[in-house]
DNA sequence: TTGTAAGCGTTATCAC
DNA sequence: GTGATAACGCTTACAA
């Protein structure tokens, strides 16, 4: 650490060394090009100097960084978290910095930051949901910044991606509700607009409707954002209609955790009065009474293959796949028979 | 947005524009010294090429990046990603964009992120909790980056911070517990070595009971990970002994949570035959049955005061003052008097 | 108001 | 194995 109050270069060191610049350099970066001897009294003048590349210099020159940039809607959901977390760490063996924003779901801030990593030299990024400007992904390839998709997963799509489907998993997840014997069933979704995801497990849910005989129409369906009020919220709405739902299904557990905080407000027992489920088996799932039917998504093994397949990609190791983890329908005390 | 496959650089820029790069700069940053009609041209340019600065170049240049670094524990508690969210926010305003990075509560993580960010040319820095190795103050000083400290408050302190008194707050809602009638109280605290709010905390507890009259010895406290199971097997721990506690304070939401599940696990009345608090007065402690007795934390708040702090501490318009924010005691269901 | 030109701190291509 | 030296793209005195 320096006592001085300047901010040492690579010319500094290599003076104190007294060797040039360039070797200074390759003891940095490449230090089997260089005699032992030498790296050792330069490394060592490095410590003494409490010399730190300069980072700009470096992007500049050597037109990479070891920075990944990740875009997430919000930071405030425990599975975007979870799931950066892991990614985090699998970078981090990698030798890449993590570096985050968070956009609040919304299109523009999205494009602001995306031009804001990007300009700030980030080597690759990773993007949450596919549906996007056109625009973004010309700009993307443009600057050659390698970009991955997650949290979503499409068959036959171009773009590298670490997801699951969306739509199978809650398709698989409504089967269970029917299979129950439940046939009025209502949805509370997170916007649909722009959020593919969301968009996937609407659809989901349709599709086993009608597969097992029942019309899709009849689904009644809230948006709202992910909020726990707004669950409770959207779940009274849905509880006032004749005849009632027996079942409410959600688009993640977040709101389905709202809807049974006010189930229990409303005097209506889950799951003798309605059976509620959620979707994406955070902590919350296990924490409430009883326990959360959801469909467990791998958010940890996501971060962790994302970092894997995002890193390969931008090192030219793997020319880009399209992975699918697969997702596990988690039963529990929150689902049960419709009153009879 | 450009079609061709080439970064257009300032220079292309000033070349179709037919204007030096020095003035294409300035329309840029001060576009107020550049006469309207050359503005509007270059500007049109700027747009039609899709010129974006090389930040790189440009934080070499400038010594500038309006970027600011914010590094905290976990981005899987929700107190940091609330209070994240609103510093973004108000960082968004000022023209600031903010990079976040996490470090598992490890010291040397964060040494390493804080190195990683400072290289990256961060103007500020938001820290969490005072508690590091001085070098650290000392490298930060030497390059001259803003620092705010958050989430802590200590009247005298010199570093800049916009935080709450962690003891004040945790000694008033022990002073709340006692008063309910408990003489014997457990505490399950988060690791205290290293974290000054686990420990400001903690000895927040220790003088309440004294002031009562009370022995602080007799507090037994098991120290823990921030993790809902470890509050569960916490709670297991104390409820073990004999005399046992008849209410349990913990360290946070997340571990009450966990406290509070094991309890009804264990066939414990929450607050008959025992009654549990938290601290922070996240979402969770209003979805839990019965809601739980905790202290708010004005996170969201906080965040936005330490955006602006940090903002006029570096761009030189506040000395860098310490703010302390008011917490708030949130009686609820959790909390009652011990069974007799 | 605008242009010229000197850095800013690296890395990489050459010679030596 | 090591050393000059030319980029890299931008900002900012200083001149014009």
């Amino acid at each position: 650490m320096s006592d001085g109050k300047t901010i040492p270069t690579l010319d500094d060191v290599a003076r104190a060394a007294g060797v040039s610049t360039a070797t200074v350099s390759r003891c940095l970066n490449t230090p089997d090009r260089v005699v032992e001897k030498t790296r050792t009294k330069v490394l060592a003048v490095v410590e003494a100097l409490g010399y730190t590349p300069n980072f700009g210099a470096r992007a500049m020159a050597a037109k990479r960084t070891y920075t990944i940039g990740a875009i997430i809607p919000t930071m405030e959901n425990a599975i975007f978290a979870r799931g950066l977390q892991a990614f985090q760490e699998a970078l981090h063996a990698r030798g890449y910095t993590l570096l985050v924003s968070s956009t609040g779901y919304q299109a523009e801030v999205e494009a602001e930051q995306i031009r804001a990593l990007v300009a700030r030299g980030a080597d690759g990024l990773l993007l949450i949901g596919r549906a996007r400007d056109p625009s973004i992904y010309a700009f993307l390839r443009n600057r050659s910044v390698a970009t991955l998709i997650a949290w979503t997963f499409e068959a036959g799509s171009q773009q590298p991606a670490v997801g699951f489907d969306n739509h199978a998993a809650m398709k698989a997840l409504a089967s269970a509700v029917i299979d129950q014997g439940h046939r009025r069933i209502g949805l509370i979704s997170g916007t649909l607009d722009g959020n593919d995801r969301a968009t996937a497990r609407h659809a989901g849910i349709r599709d086993a409707l009608t597969e097992h005989g029942l019309d899709p129409d009849d689904l009644p369906v809230i948006e709202t954002s992910y909020e726990v009020e707004n669950g409770g919220a959207a779940f009274e709405t849905l509880m006032q209609r004749t005849p009632r739902p027996t079942a409410i299904m959600c688009g993640n557990d977040v709101l389905a955790v709202g809807a049974m905080k006010r189930a229990r407000d409303m005097g209506l027992r889950v799951p003798e009065d309605v059976s509620i489920t959620g979707f994406d088996d955070i902590e919350l799932a296990r924490i409430v009474t009883p326990e959360l039917t959801t469909m467990r998504v791998p958010h940890q093994e996501m971060g962790r293959r994302a970092a894997e397949e995002l890193v390969n990609l931008l090192e030219g190791t793997s020319p880009g796949a399209v992975i699918e983890l697969d997702c596990a329908l988690k039963l529990r005390g929150s689902l049960g028979p419709p009153p009879s």
